[in-house]
DNA sequence: AGGACCGTCCTCAAATCAGAAACAATCAAA
DNA sequence: TTTGATTGTTTCTGATTTGAGGACGGTCCT
């Protein structure tokens, strides 16, 4: 027997002041509601109503415990309602960066929009930076060094970025060893990156800054990469985009020696106390998603 | 399926961190607390855990659902225990009037006392005023014209107050007509009564006070009530200690016009937010009791 | 590779539940 | 007073649900 059924049951019958009243309220039938009382003051081993064969009143016992069960009741219901599958509805606005979007995220967008199709998903797409409090974001994807502390963050995976070429390319003008000689090469800038100009290694605890300042300069990844293929030089690149063509050797990490850049991929939400239903299931969606599907870690 | 030992079982789950070991804590079957995961999973139409084949984690859903049903279930639990009938234990400190309890309470005392044998019941009988909070009492009962405002006092019956003698007594000395007369008659007065010395009656709005100074003094109404029988005069009385001989005859009310004394029969207690369970059983009985027993009413 | 372990599925016996009808008690109206 | 309606409980039956044990696919540790 349903503990909450039998406490709301105990609760319809004194509102209804009656067994057959609340029987006719919530539809079942008399002998239910009198059996489920009769159940709920056995296993509290406390008469909660007075019956006389005509109506019953409330017990001192009972009354208290209608008085404290009542709010209690409440709280599960919201609880229960809040969770509820079928408050994973209304729209969802997700901010994410373009390329690794395009990239990676829409097979999560799809298997979400599959599943909870009443949600109304809104993907906005960008590479600036958006204040999601402002704009009205439920959740982003951010790449960045670290991120925004007033907001909840978790790393889906880390994000490396390296320079590399084609084989071509290398083959023609020869496989730079430092930094330093790549001001000798052809250069794509992707003017995306924070400083794209200036391009950082570490060595040893040594940090090497490099002024790219001449070659290519896009500000899309997918051009820059395009680029690439095409043997039209070196470019630092995530390897979330490269990834697929440095396992098949079309292009080539140089300047291995030297760690470059390390960012991190967050999923990043409000701090609120009380997600919405929708939002904890993307959230879920995509750390489930990255905790299997982030092959570009290499 | 229970929904309280769903989400009990389902929190065993997560603190364990396991099926197989809740199930162990629980001393369920691993197929019942993973059968019951997956109906309360169901009912709610969300994932609350993550599965592999060899652990099971928390969905972001489940994490927000397991932090707010763990204070809620502490509520119910608690509501549960402190209705229980096992809290009917202890001591239960009850003052009450000396001559109404002997007459009328002790019935109820005993029905209470075979009912929660494991009360002990501490019976204080006093006319004296008590104050219930700092001699400990758990509740009164009390005679009074109002009851006392600090706490909380619920009414039992009217006591009725009338002036009676015997057959034989008026049959000698002739029955009074007016309240005034009453002083050319033998007037036999329980001092335990608030003015025992002035005796008050009403009519048509009119009040009349006559004070009696001669006749037989004493401090107990059961004396009183055998003077009385004894045809030794006249006296005022409670209707629920002459009740029964003036239904018989053995006494007669006098001055029937007059309205006398109109006292209450109260049941009293402290005014706390939870009184204990064998408090409010007690106060359950006298109330259900006189209900139907207060045949001295008239 | 083998063994231990995990969570789920399957099957079947046992427990539980829902609802109709019968019942005793009470009230309201004729 | 009698009749009829209503109330809460009880009894009975069929239907549903539950739970334990074993089997199964999968994973981790050695």
């Amino acid at each position: 027997m349903d503990t909450i059924t039998c406490i709301r049951t105990f609760i319809t019958v004194v509102d209804e002041q009656g067994i057959s009243a609340a029987a006719r309220k919530s539809g079942a039938s008399k002998t239910a509601v009198s059996k489920t009382i009769a159940h709920l003051e056995e296993s509290l081993g406390v008469r909660l109503l007075h019956r006389t064969t005509r109506n019953i009143s409330l017990t001192e016992v009972g009354r208290s415990y209608y008085e404290r069960a009542l709010p209690i009741l409440d709280q599960l219901c919201e609880l229960e309602a809040s969770v509820h599958v079928a408050q994973a509805v209304g729209d969802l606005h997700i901010s994410a960066p373009v390329t690794f979007s395009e990239l990676h995220l829409m097979k999560v967008i799809s298997g979400y929009n599959k599943r909870y199709p009443k949600v109304n998903i809104n993907l906005r797409l960008t590479d600036h930076f958006v204040d999601i409090v402002k704009e009205g974001i439920d959740v982003a994807i951010r790449i960045a060094e670290l991120p925004d502390s007033s907001l909840v963050a978790r790393k889906l995976a880390p994000v490396r970025i390296v320079a590399c070429a084609s084989g071509a390319y290398l083959q023609e003008y020869g496989t730079p060893k430092t930094p330093e000689e790549l001001l000798n090469h052809q250069c794509i800038i992707d003017t995306n990156l924070r400083s794209s100009f200036r391009w950082r290694f570490k060595r040893d605890d040594e940090h090497i800054t490099v002024n790219i300042d001449k070659g290519i300069r896009t500000n899309g990844s997918r051009a820059v990469h395009q680029l690439l293929r095409e043997d039209c030089g070196i470019s630092l690149c995530p390897t979330f985009v490269v990834g697929d063509d440095i396992k098949s050797g079309k292009l080539s990490v140089i300047l291995e020696g030297y760690e470059s850049y390390e960012l991190g991929l967050y999923i990043v939400y409000a701090n609120r106390k009380h997600l919405s239903t929708k939002t904890q299931c993307f959230i879920d969606a995509v750390l489930t998603h990255f905790e299997e599907n982030s092959d570009w870690k290499m």
